[in-house]
DNA sequence: TGTTGATTCTGGTTCAGACCAGTATATTTA
DNA sequence: TAAATATACTGGTCTGAACCAGAATCAACA
């Protein structure tokens, strides 16, 4: 083998991957688009379908691509760019990058909650929390499991209000919340169960998960809230002056 | 089948990463342990490789463990909190939450760089760019491949420099930089090729990518900073004021 | 003593199937 | 016409292998 033989064959799984990466990079797989099933892949590169999944899967954690649970791949829309710290809300930052936004309320509770969001929100005794999970869509793709938490106290009556729009447009104008601290914490974590289901993932699947805790006045914690967004959806953006 | 049969049991996948989270989750692994091998996890289910795999990339994804190439699967340290926006250093940074940092050039070079690249930071003409590659490391183990662009003109004579310390204190204090407004967008994407190896990972395992760009006085972009973090080394954290 | 090389161990990749469980669609039926 | 049903199709899970490549170790050798 002569020694400008150095660049090695490329195992079939990347072969495929840029194949397919290829496709989705020129255009002429758009946007949304379903494509090639795992099966009709196995049969053009000859391959097994365990080969396949292992590409499609490289090709998720990139966020080219997303899953629809056993319906198919898709090709991924432009990520949403998010400033976690801003105060625009969901349907205007959706509507600013023209995307369509929508909201849907899973579940509306009101209970004792989780130790440590008991904590972070400084509730104690037999204080109970609101608990909110909204499933959010852009352009009707499921993208965002919100799983909210506010110290009822603070809130009260506040099941009556129309809970599948702004949270945060509804605290300031029904409750005179304004927010002046928030601590968020970003990091790559899965969904399980109920998250992956409704997020059309399975178990498993990486997410980009942001908890966050807001405060009102000199440091009242007043609400808690943790984020799985599809990874491939979002982009967050910080912006910070020196 | 009785109604009262709702519970299907779990698939096997599940039942190795549940067993797995729970020997972590107990203390019965320690930080940094190795987990038992894939063979020896496929002998004590009673299962494949496919399927034990399949509950250790699960595990990969949440951050519970982390794998070293060839080497075999470790249970996650605690991850670094790191606020992107805070002018604390890396060294600072790790030395504060009891960890060893490190860090290694891997390369450093004066090229015209990517299209990209250059038209963020303004550059044009003839104009070239410092390329640093740098690989970072907590306790042993790498966690960060960063690629740093420069415009050469703002900093002559850097390559004479000791470019494997805090960045940041040297542009302060060798060449007058005084950062003034910085750009972060935060994104989980996957890593290939040299990043991958430096990082010992597989190629499109998924990280988690910073990519920054810090501007001085009047807006002039002065350094572009691309950061591939091992996911679960790394939790970011961005505190904001109303 | 320090290097070299063989051996064993690890995960990385791949094959050639199989069956299961939801989705979507076409078909039948009320 | 609308609801119920069957069918084809999708990915999800799994079996039981095999071979490859790098990491680690240990033995032989210079």
């Amino acid at each position: 083998m002569s020694s400008s033989q150095v660049l090695a064959t490329q195992p079939a799984n990347m072969s495929i991957r840029d194949y397919l990466a290829d496709l989705i990079k020129t255009g002429k797989l758009g946007i949304n688009d379903r494509l090639p099933s795992e099966r009709e892949l196995v049969e053009k590169f000859d391959s097994t379908r365990i080969t396949v999944r292992d590409a499609l899967t490289k090709l998720e954690s990139e966020g080219l691509i997303y899953r629809s649970n056993r319906r198919g791949w898709f090709v991924s829309p432009s990520r949403l760019e998010y400033d976690p710290s801003s105060r625009v809300n969901f349907y205007m930052l959706a509507a600013a990058q023209h995307k369509e936004p929508a909201t849907r309320l899973l579940s509306q509770r009101c209970i004792k909650g989780p130790a440590r969001v008991r904590q972070l929100l400084g509730v104690s005794g037999n204080d109970k929390l609101i608990e909110l999970l909204r499933l959010r869509s852009l352009d009707g793709r499921p993208v965002l499991y919100e799983t909210i938490y506010l110290p009822e106290s603070r809130f009260p009556g506040l099941h009556k209000q129309h809970l599948e729009g702004s949270l945060t447009r509804l605290m300031e104008q029904e409750y005179d919340v304004n927010i002046t601290y928030e601590d968020n914490r970003i990091r790559v974590s899965a969904v399980y169960d109920q998250v992956a289901e409704a997020l059309s993932h399975i178990n498993g699947a990486p997410c980009l998960e942001v908890e966050r805790v807001r405060h009102e006045g000199d440091r009242t914690p007043i609400e808690y809230d943790l984020e799985h967004w599809v990874h491939s959806a979002i982009e967050l953006r910080a912006f910070c002056c020196g």
